[in-house]
RNA sequence: GCGAGCGUAGCUCAGUUGGUUAGAGCGCUGGUCUGUGGAACCAGAAGUCGUGGGUUCAAAUCCCAUCGUUCGCCCCA
């Protein structure tokens, strides 16, 4: 079926995109206002970026790429996430990090899995990243960005999970002691956790089976088994959470799956969604960049799913952007005024000060009043044999149903000193 | 990748134990109204019943396959 879009993708179509640029437009906001700056990378790079950035054995690099060879026989992938190609590019160019380097980025993701509500293959993220510094402070201040951020958005029922996996000094006797521990009740793990055991056994804290989950609870925690460095930068980040009142949960069995993270890792969950319910992740990676072939860094960052905002939003009733109506229709009656209805539009355009559109279709005035109504328009300017003999257009505020006839050279100002009055007051409003 | 549900007009859905020509609301087009929109009334257009096969005198309805979607698992945004 050709006239489908592919699965696990969708259309945005002109009357959701509105929701989009209000979102996009809110979030650039934001980070213009915390200090960071945009960034935009390829869609797609050299697969090692990711397998060795995100790890040869997680789900995303093991089954969820869009990897393919290009036409020299390079191995390129559709990014799955934009971390590892954000740290490609900064090693790529140099870019000092000294004082901390603070990107921000929105864009597509592709990660082939199979789609439900909340999760697509084409997916939209907003995230940002900070380099340079291992301050605990930054990870408080990613934490709260996006949290306020999602706040002046309106939504409701939040929570944010917070851990800590510690470094890579400690990560290895912590992770010992969870398989000292998972050895001893092998044979009562799950077969996905008994896979789990052989490759990344933190994920075994993560599991949903009953048994599992049990065994879990007496499992050494990585918050117990981190070593001091990690266990005072972490008292830091919710100590300062405490003091800006971003509740958090502590969740032990928070690991996340992308091997770059260190010390600190979060969610925020979203109760309108179901089983797809994080609607954000991050955390610090302060091995990623030389992991990545640079010189090593510190990184803390955040991504957010687009779509399972909106998502939220649409669930909670939440208004994202007002339709935007056309100021303007001309609506010529036949087309012996089509002439001075172009050329009135051509100079009204060339004002550049309000949108305007001109109606071709030539039915009738019922007809093009109605399509104007449709639109959104505010104001008609009608134009016929009458209005063109005696010089004077009539001109339509379809809000009021009122109107009146304005001689031609006087409409653009007249149209001026109306929308001139309108931005005065919304400034009012506004301020 | 595994398990389950669903797929009928542009949209939301009805369609009986298989039975004539598959319906409704919204939307769309036209008319009542020949140069004045939003309302009302009237009329009209629009469907390979996801696709392909099978069972049957007869399939939107039952069976199989396939594609899409939803829910759960897995994983994550």
């Amino acid at each position: 079926m050709i006239s489908k879009a592919p699965r696990g993708t969708i259309d945005i179509l002109p009357d959701k995109v509105e929701a989009w640029q209000y979102i996009e437009n809110l979030f650039r906001r934001f980070c213009f206002l915390y200090g960071y700056k945009e960034m935009r990378t390829p869609i797609f790079e050299h697969t090692e970026i990711f397998t060795r950035g995100i790890g040869e054995s997680t789900d995303i690099v093991e089954k969820e790429m869009y990897t393919f060879l290009d036409k020299k026989g390079r191995s390129l992938t559709l990014r799955p996430e934009f971390t590892a190609p954000v740290m490609r590019s900064i090693i790529e160019h140099s870019l000092p990090l000294s004082p901390p380097l603070k990107l921000f980025y929105m864009g597509p993701i592709f990660r082939y899995e199979r789609p439900q509500q909340g999760r697509y293959r084409q997916a939209h993220q907003l995230g940002v990243e900070v380099l340079g510094s291992n301050s605990p402070l930054l990870d408080v201040e990613v934490i709260d960005l996006i949290i306020k951020f999602y706040d002046s958005l309106g939504l409701k029922g939040l929570s944010v999970s917070l851990n800590s996996i510690g470094c890579s000094d400690c990560r290895p006797s912590s992770r010992n002691k969870i398989i000292d521990f998972c050895r001893n009740n092998l044979d009562i793990l799950c077969d996905n956790c008994k896979n789990r055991f052989e490759r990344n056994p933190f994920r075994i804290l993560d599991c949903k089976n009953a048994t599992c989950k049990e065994l879990a609870k007496s499992c050494p925690s990585t918050l117990d088994s981190i070593c001091s460095a990690c266990k005072e930068h972490f008292n830091t980040v919710t100590l300062y959470l405490d003091k800006i009142n971003i509740s958090y949960k502590l969740e032990n069995s928070l690991v996340r799956g992308l091997d770059y993270y260190t010390r600190t890792v979060f969610e925020v969950l979203s109760e309108s969604l179901g089983a797809q319910s994080s609607l954000c992740g991050g955390g610090r990676y302060d091995d990623l960049i030389e992991i990545l072939g640079g010189k090593p860094s510190p990184g803390v960052g955040v991504a957010a799913g687009i779509e399972r905002l909106i998502m939220v939003m649409e669930k909670q009733g939440i208004p994202s952007g007002k339709p935007q109506g056309l100021d303007l229709m001309i609506i010529p009656l036949g087309e012996s005024s089509y002439e001075h209805a172009f050329q009135l539009i051509t100079s009204i355009r060339k004002e550049n000060f309000i949108s305007a559109d001109l109606n071709l279709v030539n039915k009738g005035l019922k007809a093009g009043l109605n399509s104007a109504n449709k639109l959104g328009v505010s104001f008609a300017i009608i134009i016929g044999d009458i209005e063109i003999a005696r010089g004077e257009y009539i001109i339509r505020d379809l809000k009021k149903g009122e109107q009146n006839t304005i001689k031609i050279e006087d409409i653009i100002g007249y149209l001026k000193k109306i929308y001139d009055q309108q931005s005065v007051i919304s400034n009012q409003q506004s301020a």
